[in-house]
DNA sequence: CAAACGGTTGAACAAACGTTCAACCGACAT
DNA sequence: ATGTCGGTTGAACGTTTGTTCAACCGTTTG
């Protein structure tokens, strides 16, 4: 059979190295960037952040209303208010003795709005 | 709601119920939501699943092939892939010996892109 | 049939993760 | 200064998670 000929792929395990690979291979992003995603992917990946990212979104908040608003402790929200932070997911302002939070962007809403499509299919 | 604020929100620890948190409240997804979307933000929070889906976007790949691009054993990559098709984001197909996988549908494709929009920042 | 191969699975182990707890810091009031 | 309150932090703890290992299943081949 020609090897031009569209074939369906050759997968046996002796065959390493096999066109397909290399094919995918080359197609495949760099293990940096495969990172960042996954890591990206992470910080949404806990129900805890979701509801905080849901909590801050509009109205900013401050760390003990998000806590009572989640039936949580001031320390755990405050853990997580660190991850979204230095993700660059958030922002925030001093005010007193208090500490607001809010979306740093409408990326993030972006990518939450995608996901609800997929999950509502 | 405004973006523009009209009243500083007003959080003191001691006033639990405030009129912020109520409003919050009610503006929040369901439980079950909240859970459905980070767990499904879950599935790609991990590298190697990450690279899977790049694996098997287009063409689709047998296991042991996936395994050797990825540098990885049969046996950890057949793991992931399990977790993937319990999220219904691959299809597989039985050919002989090997079994085929390939993204299910678009979605997937769409919600990475916007990641990947939201890393490049 | 039996052996070999691709792939799956469950248990075990180590690493990563989230919450709790206690201590701490800064801003405000007494 | 002392105390209080909102918020942060680090260590400890229990849980979750991903990989490894070994055994297993279904298909193909000798």
């Amino acid at each position: 059979m020609s090897i031009f000929e569209k074939t369906p792929p050759d997968c046996e395990c002796e065959e390493l190295h096999s066109e397909v690979i290399e094919k995918k291979r080359e197609a495949m992003p760099d293990l940096a960037t495969l990172y960042d995603l996954s890591d990206f992917f992470k910080i949404f990946g806990d129900s805890t952040r979701m509801s905080i990212l849901f909590a801050i979104d509009g109205e900013p908040m401050c760390v003990c209303d998000i806590a009572e608003l989640l039936g949580m402790t001031k320390s755990a929200v405050s853990h997580q208010l660190k991850i979204l932070r230095q993700s660059d997911l958030i922002t925030y302002r001093k005010s007193g003795k208090n500490v607001y939070y809010t979306l740093a962007d409408d990326h993030v809403r972006d990518i939450i709005e995608k996901a609800l499509e997929h999950i509502k299919e």
